[in-house]
DNA sequence: TAAGTTGTTGCATTATTGTGCGTTAAATTT
DNA sequence: AAATTTAACGCACAATAATGCAACAACTTA
């Protein structure tokens, strides 16, 4: 393997992970720590990331405003990430809301994959700008900034204008009897607008949000196909799930 | 073999695989390994390929790793913006284009202004998200990847329903004659109905815009208001614009 | 046709680069 | 403070690159 080949691999996974270990990567990459420390180091040079004792951290972690240190549970989302991958595929229309979830989707869709992706979160949008094949479109309206995406009644008409194959949302609770909740009444009407239009729809959410109830209803439990969470499909917190016909991933 | 054959050859492996190596092409086209060097070599400098130790790599590798741009002219841009942001005020609607002067000036605006801004830029969007006060309307549509702007009819659409105090745009030419000229046919019509809909139209470039002409009409001389560059304005190059009644700053 | 011109290739030689290892120094953890 | 982990430094060795030169072929010109 090239050097410049492991700069790639140790940027791209920085990309994702936020942090990478010498350790780990010497493995990874079958070569010294030595090397990846020299690798490291080059890398740091032209400020592609910086060096810290046992590894590197991502320089996106010092610029971007958007605070992606504070995601928690970032690992369970990669998970579920990387199970989410695995439904899309070319030619689809794809709708994903905006979680932090969502964001580490669209930073590991491989870049053969053709799509093309309805978002009205700034990140989401600000990621999938590096896919070299995925068309994006963004659905304007007025920003909240803290989530960093767009809500109000424009974005809820232009969702009602797509008919998309899939759609991929992060979910405030998900529970048998009261469906698919939201803690914020905006984003439950836009969730439900995106239910209505979508043929496919895949709820992502950690396991802590199973069998929680939030305040607004965004859509009855049998409008969900997919529920993917962290954990095994087997998992008995899924049974009651099963039983209404989701499939658990 | 001819060496435009082999060249063929390695493009197309290259196409492949992302990768080759120097020893393995030597053997593969049966010459030396000097002259698959000064093969790759030649293929450098026509940018179709980029030269490592052991090898090659694909041109769209180096690409992406070469994600953080050299803004030219920052301290130019930086002026430019110190001086527009001293013509918003508070109670404002304004849009802005998609320029980096534009990102620069989205950087600076005072925490204490309050305004509305429209933008189809994900960075000034992104940018704007820190701002305390400042409503922004994202104006959405297909993303342009390279630019990280919107395109196309749906941003044209939305902003025709816009009325504007203001609006801050960068500029591909500014001329006497020809008047706002844009090298990209989509762009210029944008620039076009963000003129239409605005009352005070402000014009940010630097100086080497000045009398340069784009291949695109986006708008007659007379209806912009303002010129700011980095030069002073009181600097020859602006006589013709100030007898046209332009304020230049 | 002979001589010259140009471009391509391989080889020898000399640099440069990339890698791993042993040791020592620093940082982190216990 | 001791033990453990990680980093840094110098060195050796191997792989790769650059350079100058000579051989050769294809073509042009006298």
């Amino acid at each position: 393997m090239l050097k410049e080949e492991r700069h790639q691999v140790i940027l791209n996974k920085l990309h994702i992970n936020r942090k990478v270990l010498s350790t780990k990567l010497s493995e990874e990459l079958n070569v010294s720590e030595d090397t990846v420390r020299r690798d490291l180091k080059e890398l740091e040079a032209k400020r592609l990331l910086y060096k810290v004792h046992g590894g590197a951290l991502s320089i996106e972690n010092k610029i971007k405003t958007y605070d992606e240190r504070s995601i928690f549970d970032i690992d369970k989302k990669e998970i579920i990430a990387q199970k989410a991958v695995k439904l899309i595929h070319d030619g689809q229309v794809i709708i994903m809301s905006g979680s932090t979830t969502n964001l580490q989707l669209a930073k590991i869709i491989p870049s053969k994959t053709n799509a093309t992706i309805f978002t009205y979160s700034l990140p989401v949008a600000l990621e999938l700008t590096h896919h070299p094949s995925i068309e994006v479109i963004f659905i304007g309206g007025k920003l909240n900034k803290g989530a960093q995406v767009t809500t109000g009644i424009d974005v809820i008409n232009s969702i009602s204008n797509i008919r998309a194959d899939m759609c991929f949302m992060g979910t405030g609770g998900i529970d048998t009897i009261r469906g698919f909740t939201e803690p914020d009444w905006e984003v439950s009407h836009i969730k439900k607008t995106m239910i209505d239009v979508s043929d496919y729809v895949v709820a992502m959410s950690t396991s802590d949000k199973i069998m929680k109830v939030e305040r607004y209803a965004a859509a009855p439990i049998h409008k969900i196909d997919t529920i993917i969470t962290e954990k095994e499909p087997t998992d008995s917190m899924f049974e009651s799930f099963q039983e209404l016909g989701i499939t658990v991933i």
